[in-house]
RNA sequence: GCCGAGGUGGUGGAAUUGGUAGACACGCAGGACUUAAAAUCCUGUCGCCCGCAAGGGCGGUACGGGUUCGAGUCCCGUCCUCGGCACCA
């Protein structure tokens, strides 16, 4: 009995869903009469291993919302898609030989199954696939478009490089403030006198997309480049393979041109403080100065060292300069002694694994070049170094070294013997740098006397007008690496023509990614398409590129391609993205925090420059799921014996004989484990021993960690919805708690929804009914005492909706279910709202009520209930009566009473007395409606 | 080390601007129905103490201070957990 009437929720939720499906009931179409609404949802990549019970709760929510918005009247737009290029399918067709595209296909088919089974509303027309030749032509588009546009830093705005040609046969590059890599300077008459491909060299240094010789993190085992954030501690995130670098040609996009806007731009959103906290970090804007030192090199010349530094004020405590290794001045820096150790230690640093130096951080190590550089003003001889603890990618990869000012610094200077010299009044640096800006600067010619603040500013001025440097700000953010050496990405709308590159025409998009036979990297670092040949030289002798683009470039514009997804001549309608932008609410993971989140924020940026984006900012309010964490089941296995003992049995001193070994979940029933499944499950202890305890069953032990395939402790969404039916689930995964927290997923508690939605079944449809038995609602009118209640739930409900409190959207419903059954109340009058409450959160059960209660319409149309003040008054007030703060007794008070009246009863009620204790009225403070409280000496 | 979030019963959590701490559930215990089990229903469930009982007292939101008539909530200090970053000049 108890197994068919489960089922039948299972029976509800495929009526519906089928009946959504044929009506298309959760497809939308634009309406500029109504407010619009967008929610979204971050782009999943659908792994072959499915959806966990981790995945769906922030689609849930956001189903959620997007329902309960569109019955508020909005026209909403919810949509999902997948971000169908990436490694996993690359690498699962290397073992298998099947086709990337075959894996991904499968993969979305069985995740479009499983959303769907949870009935979340989705306008699946509206789908999109980055795999799809024809979005990724629009991905190929948004890349030629960087690659013709150039930064104007005077007007804060990419334009058309065009524009910057005219200007160069104008003027040269006197005079232009662009984001560039282009160091020299030319007029008009040398930009004449270059040809074609030499205008193209320098152009290529101010395109918003070019290419660059630079260290890459190359990974052998991958066969492929990693980017800086997929590599942890010299090995690759996935697969924990050795990476090490080597220079390499890449695309590069040039995401630091946007570094100010993005940094600036992060004030106006409505996003967590953390997730704004660590972009602000992550573009890392610096303000100081450059310093230039003169050097003598070995052979008589001189050479400028241009160094970065955010205290200039410490100059007159410079001891020493420190150049990165790789710096380009090291060569003619280091004298003949010193050439040999010099070359080692270069040697070193290069191959040297970040994980290595990492281990070693705290000691200093570095080499003197031999040679010295004059300090600007003093004339002072300080040595040049050369040390990893200098990085060449940031700043001007050489800097001065202040010992007394700086930490590290003050390490390398006492390793090395260095002197220690403070520059601020009554400071003593004899244990450790002084780095806090307060003080009075001493023995600094000029600026002695000055406060630090002061003297920043006099220093970068003076030397700006001694052209020995001047005022520079820096960022910590780099441009983005856009090359993988990989097949299954979108290839580049590019040819070569020696070493210069030239951008497809539009009509001749997509370049579509051509079939393959072999997978393997070909191990020089080239893309797995270098082998087609046929596909990579072209008619005119021109080479096609054969790296393909990240998995970040599909992702970075997905959220303006919903807008209008199967548009063939245009990224988007311009109408459909102004009425649909930005969107009101994202949902996704912390771990996007800086990739996703940063490029996509570029990318939109740059779409607005160039007319595109409608909004500078896509996404206007961000919200982070918290991850929910499995139950895992340790049994415990004698160290020197083939037998398992239950866990109960084992006393902890002796713990330490024993080995745990995850059991699968499913074969565990609270902490007792199936023993023979067990077996089944695991061959290699078929032949165990089991030792029970004395009720004959045998127990593990859980433990709460990540959910992880490799853990045993995955529970996926399929299984529980067939069996408790989706609404049980879907309501279970937003009563486990705040929709932000990391939660552990305890698999007993979805008891308490499921039992709550029976409840709700059986009070009005009845035990034992047939499949198509109506549900007989009174037609009496309500009560006060009802119709409070009611309101009382429509006002929670609405109010916690808004502020994504949804545990307690649940709760509530559960509170007013029990009042109901108390009551004995099946009235129309209160059921029918609450039918319209619940929908969002329990679209199939709702429906399904709703239709038996003889409703027409669609319930998912009907409009929200609204609350009205007046059923939520009481007649008497309860005040909680506290003395001193302490509760003491309960006073109930007609509604209007007025202040003095209720001190009133409050002094003279016999209760009192006993808790005076002989003490003296103060006064009596009433927080109306809420608590009174008397203040006794 | 730095940045961010957090610490409330056996468990998940609730308490929206300072106003009855522990809502709503899970689990557990006891009971009803049943030959039995499942399912369902009822009762209890922060700790300690007094009472046969109804009931009452004291303590309690990581720890130590403070502000306030009143603090889980605000302020100062300490400890712990989780997430992120890591030689950024």
């Amino acid at each position: 009995m108890y197994f068919r009437r489960s089922m039948r929720f299972a029976d509800i939720d495929a009526k519906w869903q089928a009946r959504w499906d044929s009506l298309e009931a959760y497809e939308v179409v634009e309406d500029p009469q109504r407010p619009k609404y967008y929610v979204l949802d971050m782009f999943p990549y659908p792994s072959g291993a499915g959806l966990h019970v981790g995945h769906p709760l922030g689609y849930i929510a956001t189903d959620i919302i997007a329902r309960y918005k569109r019955h508020q009247g909005y026209v909403v737009l919810h949509p999902m898609g997948f971000d169908s290029f990436g490694l996993p399918a690359e690498q699962y067709a290397l073992r298998t030989g099947i086709h990337p595209a075959i894996t991904t296909e499968n993969n979305i088919a069985r995740y479009t199954a499983q959303l769907k089974r949870i009935g979340l509303g989705y306008p699946w027309r509206r789908a999109v696939r980055t795999s799809d030749p024809s979005y990724y032509r629009w991905t190929q588009w948004i890349f030629l478009q960087l690659f013709s546009h150039w930064y104007d830093k005077k007007q804060q705005k990419a334009r058309p490089i065009s524009e910057l040609e005219a200007i160069f046969a104008r003027s040269g590059n006197i005079g232009v403030e662009a984001a560039t890599s282009y160091e020299g300077i030319f007029d008009a008459a040398t930009w004449a006198q270059w040809d074609w491909a030499q205008r193209q060299r320098v152009l290529l240094h101010y395109r918003l997309a070019y290419v660059q010789e630079s260290l890459v993190n190359w990974c052998p085992a991958l066969g492929t480049v990693l980017a800086n954030e997929e590599v942890r501690d010299g090995l690759s995130e996935r697969g924990g393979h050795p990476v090490y670098r080597i220079p390499m040609r890449q695309w590069f996009l040039r995401i630091t041109a946007y570094a100010d806007r993005l940094l600036a731009h992060l004030e106006e959103l409505d996003w967590p403080e953390a997730i704004k906290e660590q972009q602000r970090y992550w573009i890392g804007r610096s303000e100081g100065a450059y310093i230039d030192f003169l050097a003598q090199t070995p052979t008589g010349q001189t050479a400028r060292i241009r160094v970065f530094s955010t205290r200039p004020d410490t100059l007159w405590g410079a001891t020493f300069l420190v150049l990165a290794p790789e710096h380009p001045l090291v060569e003619t820096l280091t004298d003949a002694a010193q050439r040999e150790a010099v070359a080692q230690y270069r040697q070193m640093a290069q191959n040297r694994l970040e994980r290595d130096r990492l281990a070693s951080s705290g000691k200093p190590t570095g080499v003197w070049l031999g040679t010295y550089a004059e300090h600007p003003y003093t004339g002072e001889k300080l040595p040049i170094y050369i040390s990893d603890y200098v990085l060449m990618g940031y700043g001007t990869g050489a800097i001065m070294g202040v010992p007394a000012h700086d930490g590290r610094d003050w390490a390398f200077a006492r390793h090395f013997g260095l002197p220690i010299r403070s520059i601020l009044a009554d400071v003593s640096v004899e244990g450790g740098a002084y780095e806090s800006r307060e003080g009075r600067l001493i023995n600094s010619d000029f600026l002695t006397g000055l406060s630090v603040s002061e003297a920043i500013q006099v220093i970068s001025q003076r030397l700006a007008m001694d052209g020995k440097g001047g005022p520079a700000v820096q960022y910590r953010l780099r441009d983005a690496v856009f090359s993988r050496q990989r097949y299954w990405g979108e290839p580049f709308p590019i040819v070569w023509r020696g070493d210069i590159p030239i951008p497809l025409s539009e009509d001749e998009l997509p370049v579509e990614l051509p079939p393959i036979e072999k997978y393997e990297p070909t191990g020089d670092g080239r893309s797995p398409l270098a082998r087609l040949e046929s596909w990579v030289k072209q008619a005119d002798g021109t080479l096609r590129e054969t790296d393909t683009m990240p998995g970040w470039a599909g992702s970075s514009w997905y959220f303006l391609r919903y807008t209008d997804p199967h548009n063939p001549h245009a990224l988007a309608d311009p109408e459909k993205l102004r009425y649909w932008l930005p969107v009101d609410l994202y949902v996704g993971g912390a771990e996007h925090a800086v990739g996703h989140l940063l490029y996509a924020r570029f990318w939109t940026h740059f779409l607005y420059d160039i007319g595109i984006s409608p909004v500078k900012e896509p996404f206007r309010k961000l919200v982070n799921q918290g991850m929910i964490l499995g139950r895992s089941i340790l049994i415990y296995k004698r160290k020197d014996a083939p037998t398992f003992v239950s866990a109960d049995l084992i006393p902890e001193s002796e713990r330490s004989a024993y080995l745990p070994v995850r059991v699968e979940v499913s074969l565990v029933e609270d902490t007792q484990v199936d023993i023979e499944g067990f077996r089944r499950w695991m061959p290699e202890y078929k032949d165990a021993e089991f030792v029970r305890n004395a009720q004959g069953s045998f127990h593990g032990e859980p433990l709460i960690e990540k959910m992880s395939k490799s853990f045993h402790n995955v529970v996926t969404p399929d299984a529980l919805c067939e069996q408790y039916g989706a609404d049980a689930f879907r309501l279970y995964e937003m009563f486990l708690g705040p929709l932000t927290h990391t939660k552990p997923w305890d698999p007993r508690g979805i008891q308490g929804t499921y039992q709550f939605l029976r409840r709700l079944w059986r009070f009005l449809v009845g035990e034992e009914e047939g499949d198509e038995a109506p549900l007989q609602l009174s037609e009496a009118e309500p009560t006060s005492v009802e119709l409070r209640l009611l309101h009382t739930l429509i006002k929670r409900v609405t109010e916690d909706i808004e502020r994504l409190s949804l545990n307690t959207c649940v709760a509530h419903f559960m509170s007013f279910l029990n009042e109901m059954q108390r009551l004995g109340c099946r009235k129309r009058a209160i059921w029918k709202p609450f039918f319209v409450l619940l929908e969002p959160f329990a679209p199939h059960i709702a429906c399904e009520l709703w239709e038996r209660s003889g409703e027409s319409g669609f319930l998912w149309e009907m409009a929200w209930p609204e609350w009205s003040e007046e059923y939520l008054r009481e007649e008497t007030i309860t005040y909680p009566v506290t003395i001193n703060g302490k509760l003491r007794f309960h006073l109930e008070v007609a509604e209007e009473t007025p202040l003095e009246e209720i001190q009133e009863k409050v002094r003279t009620d016999a209760r009192l007395v006993k808790y005076l204790n002989g003490k003296v009225i103060q006064k009596i403070i009433v927080v109306p409606r809420k608590i009174i409280n008397v203040v006794a000496v």
